[in-house]
DNA sequence: TTTTTATAGTTATATTTTTCACATATAATG
DNA sequence: CATTATATGTGAAAAATATAACTATAAAAA
């Protein structure tokens, strides 16, 4: 009576992969710059910290080819994998609250070099206004305005946790459908919308944890 | 003549199952300040976006105890919890590079709460010494002597990606023994060191992709 | 005190992800 | 032009992870 045809992974099938194929392209990228002009699923895979095996198979789930035996040319591979995600012209995206955090995402320059255009920001300080930045700064009246204008998709959740459940309420009734919070909270959302979690406390105990720790249940 | 009895997951095991654990401790926080006094595997899963089953899995993996109609009181798991990655105390903590990131997390006043205890900056630009922030600046003349005195076992490296492979080495060279890396490079290090990658952009464009895709290889 | 009931704890099952192994193709070589 | 060496591409196996199903237990109710 057991039926199991439930296919899960639905929302953002793929998602290790992906990022794994992010890992790639960062590479590849410095590759270039150098000038090289081949790589192989060795290389690659040694340049990004995973095993060969995998490279190959994360290209074969994107039916990305190489040849045979002269690997993959790099400007064609990078121009492939771009394409996974770059179907739609680069995004658009806005940047909720310029405290600390926001304002270092403001002011990364890497965001240029992969498309990521950052329109603006938001805060409720009005004072925030006057930073220097190029970015601009705006309070939330004007979120509805640049969100249709620049036909935002995507924003990032940088605000106190006490205010990122309202701000995130906002966005997805402005029809936002993706959101990096890096607030530590847990949005409550309806499940269309895509959210990634980033807590910068957690990234760095895990750390503390696996260095101070011989092994797990050492009993 | 297989052979598979190499155990695998083995530098640092149940890292995902860890993963969770901070959440739920984060979750238990919150919890904890507005005077909720017991949990259940269910109130704590919606909470964190996990399903009962795997909390109690995970609670599970640690050896953590409830009881069995009362669910788990509040206090009792935090230090339960707590004492899986604190055994050794709070740890002090360095930031290589005052830049964008490394002035953010800097400032970043979750550390505190959670006994992330950064001891000290460094920079290769010596005007940096003037910043005003409550976590001192050096230059790197002085890396030794602070990882030596402060025992620093861990060190957030936030230099431009140029850089970080350097930087990385006189930190290992020093005793560093887990690195939180948020240059987009991937560093050679000797395999008993401890690395967690963060990217930004890799962060925003796994969204990015995941909104603009209706399902992958829709052929 | 017994029964009921809700929830923890655990074992079994399913799913996802990674690794292995090898057939296949192709650039290089003589 | 045939041969060879070396990478790719992929189906199968294994490992890791997550989900579901079930059992045990303790609190509450009768």
């Amino acid at each position: 009576m057991k039926n199991y045809n439930v296919k899960k992974n639905t929302i953002c099938p793929l998602r290790k992969s992906l990022r794994r194929i992010l890992l790639y392209r960062g590479s590849l990228l410095r590759l270039q710059t150098l000038g090289v002009k081949r790589v192989y699923s060795y290389t690659l895979g040694k340049e990004t910290g995973v095993s060969a095996e995998q490279v190959r198979k994360d290209f074969s789930v994107y039916r990305i080819k190489g040849n045979q035996r002269g690997g993959y040319h790099v400007d064609k591979l990078i121009a492939d994998l771009e394409s996974i995600f770059y179907h739609n012209g680069s995004q658009n995206i806005i940047i909720m609250g310029r405290g600390n955090i926001g304002s270092s995402l403001a002011n990364y320059s890497n965001f240029i070099q992969r498309k990521i255009n950052i329109v603006a920001s938001f805060d409720i300080d009005p004072s925030k206004q006057r930073l220097r930045s190029e970015i601009p700064v705006y309070t939330l009246d004007r979120l509805g305005e640049v969100v249709k204008r620049f036909e935002v998709k995507t924003a990032i959740i940088a605000v106190p946790d006490i205010a990122a459940q309202e701000v995130c309420k906002q966005l997805v009734e402005l029809g936002v459908e993706g959101i990096i919070n890096f607030a530590p909270v847990i949005l409550k959302v309806p499940s269309h919308i895509i959210i990634n979690n980033v807590n910068l406390s957690d990234e760095i105990e895990s750390v503390i944890y696996c260095v101070s720790q011989p092994g797990p249940l050492s009993t």
